[in-house]
DNA sequence: AAGGGCTGCAACCGCCCTCTA
DNA sequence: CTAGAGGGCGGTTGCAGCCCT
């Protein structure tokens, strides 16, 4: 026999989340990590599948999301991973560790799509010369011969598992001393929940500033979240989110995230935390050197680079 | 000022693979 | 071994806000 049914459809609730919802979801996190999502809604009360649930935390209150525009280094990256992985956003995200994959996904069909698009345009008209900085960085891509494209596709995948077994060799090392990393662990993983905590405190605080604002908008999700997008508006959540101070509303018990490091023994966010550190800045690093470098490399550098 | 079209993005849908009983 | 749920992921949609006429 297979497992219980996840969720009753009928009684399922939909559309945006509310700061409510994103607290009781944030503090059932709080306790028991994240995972085990069918239990999500039958313990918190929520009204939600719990795939939704899943959604919402990994999309939005999971710590360290970071909001608001995109760099020109990471977009750049996208555009080079897109080439490399196609429209799996997933993989192209997990390069981009502040970003969701939702994110990279929504910006490339919103932004990069059109933009890559308006290049190709000029390119074919013989004028891609005046696009901007950045569109001329974008545009070198099609440039290269498909030869040399193939070489530095081959080249890059083999630089791509060699960085994740170097990530890999180096997350063994860190498990091997496991008594020494143990409270290591616990701290970064408070670290994690600490920084959750900050999104839905500065989400609320949005909130609250919508609702007390003398025009007050709809309770759309976006409407309270973009408040602390990194715009001047944000300003007082940051501020209050920089001095570890919680700014929830009296009605909501901020002793709710009262960081607990004992929740937090044998979580699978802690795993997940000891490998995001490890493995982004050597994969950050080699791309780095690959999509800043505007001297073209031969074949050969690529080769001796992809096969040491 | 109004309203119609466009844009951006949060959230849902559905498929697929993995896992469990 | 198998059925079926869980979880991950890419595609798509719906809607609020913005822009343009």
């Amino acid at each position: 026999m297979g497992r219980p049914p996840c969720c009753d459809q009928a009684d399922v609730k939909k559309g945006p989340w509310t700061p409510e919802e994103d607290l009781m979801l944030g503090s059932y996190i709080q306790q028991h990590g994240p995972g085990n999502w069918k239990a999500v809604p039958a313990t918190t009360g929520l009204m939600r599948c719990s795939k939704s649930c899943r959604l919402r935390w990994t999309n939005y209150l999971r710590p360290g999301i970071k909001r608001g525009n995109f760099t020109e280094q990471e977009e750049r990256l996208i555009v080079h991973l897109q080439a490399l992985f196609g429209n799996r956003w997933a993989t192209i995200a997990s390069y981009l560790p502040e970003r969701t994959d939702n994110d990279v996904k929504n910006y490339w069909n919103t932004h990069l799509k059109k933009k890559l698009k308006k290049i190709q345009t000029l390119d074919r008209e013989g004028t891609a010369g005046a696009v901007t900085a950045a569109c001329s960085s974008l545009a070198s891509q099609p440039a290269l011969s498909k030869g040399r494209w193939e070489t530095r596709v081959r080249s890059d995948i083999h630089m791509a598992k060699r960085a994740l077994d170097e990530a890999l060799a180096l997350q063994d090392k860190t498990v091997g001393s496991a008594s020494a990393s143990a409270s290591a662990s616990v701290s970064a993983a408070t670290a994690t929940y600490a920084s959750s905590a900050e999104n839905i405190s500065r989400l609320l605080q949005g909130w609250m500033e919508n609702k007390t604002s003398s025009l007050p908008k709809t309770t759309r999700s976006s409407n309270y979240y973009s408040t602390f997008t990194g715009t001047a508006s944000s300003s007082a959540a940051a501020a209050a989110a920089a001095t570890g101070k919680n700014s929830l509303p009296s009605a909501m018990d901020s002793s709710s995230f009262n960081l607990d490091s004992r929740n937090l023994e044998g979580s699978s966010e802690t795993d997940h935390l000891s490998h995001g550190d490890v493995k982004f800045p050597i994969l950050n690093s080699l791309f780095e050197s690959w999509l800043f470098d505007e001297e073209e490399e031969s074949v050969e550098e690529i080769e001796s680079l992809a096969y040491v």
